[in-house]
RNA sequence: GGAGGCGUGGCAGAGCGGCCGAAUGCGCCGGUUUUGAAAACCGGUUUGGGGCAACUCAACGGGGGUUCGAAUCCCUCCGCCUCCGCCA
């Protein structure tokens, strides 16, 4: 969230911001909140500083002095009680609408109001061109046995899938792959809990809002199955004060990624595209308050997955998405586009995304800068590998004509030095 | 799942219902001393809200209650530990 003050003091922006990302929000609303709380706060201060005082005379008081002190305090007792009261509904009152009021987004953002209005930074390999029939991904493996949708239907109803033989072991190549190219470059790897409590929701700023996209447990536990491992990592040091010297933390972490894809029906129903259950490689930063270097730092975790990209020979583009197709808590986010020749189009793998502060002020992470003060950290991160996806671009584009599938070199490590997968069909 | 114990500042660890935002030790920062370092000694060292500031208020796992007054008493939730049971 925003910091009130910053809202106070810069209420156009703000609602500017809002604007550009068509979110709605009342920034009037919760500065009328805020500068009724200071009244109130202040007012309550000075009750209970009376309050103290008196105390402390009460104790000290003789037998004879002490009821009409007690009498006193009641009517103090009375009046803070009433005042906290309302001071309370005011806090909750700004809580909720200051969890809503969105990060102002970056001047690059582009204008728009949906993913048709992003704007193409660049692309990188070409498209290739088939001399044979062009089959998507779910032609390809079923021709090799390789995929079984209606046994994940059976299994676990729509938007589910089982992957067989070699395109299992596909999925676990271009995972380990990914993992390793970020540890590579330094980042810490991580395996973490999904299924989590609603805090790191709502400091990631899933929540509110992404209720719906949630799969929850029962009232037993109420814990959620996270969508990314973006909320148990970011959340990873909430409510700490981290060293100067430990900054930055740049963790990537490998798990199973759960979304319930509510108001999708009919949306990208064929195939492995748009599903309940994936496995994903993501990585994080904590980093400094600074937003130079958060930008920096933004580009470098774009690069990484792009040089992922282009290891695994497939085409690409790079989308600076537009302020209507931001989420709450961005400042600025790219997307990679990768290119799906079954689709004819680009399907979206990757999101890098920059927040700022204001993440981790909803989750209390902070760090003391060299001044010693106490500063919130920025945060950002990007997917280096989402499982479906990646498969889908890596049989589509791979593709050959007899029904193989050919493993790009920086795979072959990881299926035993293979250069295709399948056999020949037909 | 059953029984019991415990949650205090970066860590360890005191704390009688008012004199406790909190003893003490360690750590850390600054100073004295030293050629330099160590040791010793002196001083400082939680976070958040409000205020230009002096300053003030809040917080002792979270929430609620009792009381003129709660770190201290009661309830509840969460977490941790020990023992028993069950299980990957």
């Amino acid at each position: 969230m925003l910091d009130a003050k910053f809202i106070r003091q810069n209420a156009d922006l703000v609602k500017a911001g809002a604007k550009k990302k068509r979110v709605a929000c009342d920034v009037d609303g919760f500065i009328a909140l805020d500068s009724e709380r200071r009244e109130l706060g202040q007012r309550a201060d000075e009750l209970r500083s009376v309050q103290k005082s008196a105390g402390k005379d009460i104790a000290q008081a003789s037998n004879e002095e002490r009821p009409a002190l007690l009498e006193a305090q009641k009517a103090v007792k009375t009046e803070l009680k009433a005042l906290e009261e309302r001071l309370g509904a005011v806090e909750t009152g700004m809580r909720d609408l200051q969890l809503v009021i969105p990060n102002v987004p970056a001047d690059e953002v582009p204008e728009g109001a949906d993913d048709t209005d992003n704007v193409e930074v660049r692309r990188v390999g070409e498209a290739p061109s088939f001399d044979f029939e062009a089959v998507d991904h779910i032609e390809i493996a079923n021709r090799q046995g390789w995929l079984d949708i209606e046994a994940g239907a059976r299994l676990a109803g729509s938007r589910n899938y089982v992957l067989i033989g070699d395109l299992a072991l596909l999925e676990g190549a271009v995972l380990q792959f990914a993992f390793d190219h970020m540890i590579a470059k330094g980042f810490v790897p991580l395996s973490v809990p999904m299924l989590l409590r609603p805090e790191p929701l709502y400091g990631t700023g899933y929540f509110p809002g992404g209720e719906e996209q949630t799969y929850r447990t029962d009232d037993r536990d109420d814990l959620y199955l996270a969508g990314t491992s973006e909320v148990p990592v970011t959340a990873l040091h909430a409510d700490q004060i981290l060293a100067l010297e430990d900054l930055p933390k740049r963790y990537v972490a490998r798990t199973t990624c759960y979304r319930r894809e509510a108001g999708t029906y009919g949306k990208d129903t064929k195939g492995i595209y748009r599903v309940h259950q994936f496995q994903k490689v993501e990585q994080v930063i904590l980093d400094v308050a600074d937003e130079a270097n958060s930008i920096e730092q933004h580009h470098a975790i774009l690069r990484n997955s792009e040089e992922v990209m282009q290891a695994l020979d497939l085409p690409y583009r790079v989308v600076n998405v537009c302020g209507g197709d931001l989420g709450v808590p961005h400042v600025q986010k790219f997307d990679i586009e990768t290119w799906m020749p079954g689709r004819d189009a680009f399907g979206e793998t990757h999101s890098a995304s920059r927040f700022y502060d204001y993440q981790a002020r909803r989750l209390g992470l902070r760090y003391r800068d060299a001044e010693g003060r106490v500063q919130h950290c920025h945060t950002l991160n990007n997917t280096v590998a989402a499982s479906t996806r990646m498969l889908i671009a890596l049989l589509e584009n791979h593709k050959w004509g007899d029904g193989t599938v050919r493993v790009p070199e920086a795979l072959r490590p990881y299926v035993g030095g293979r250069e295709g997968l399948g056999r020949p069909v037909e």
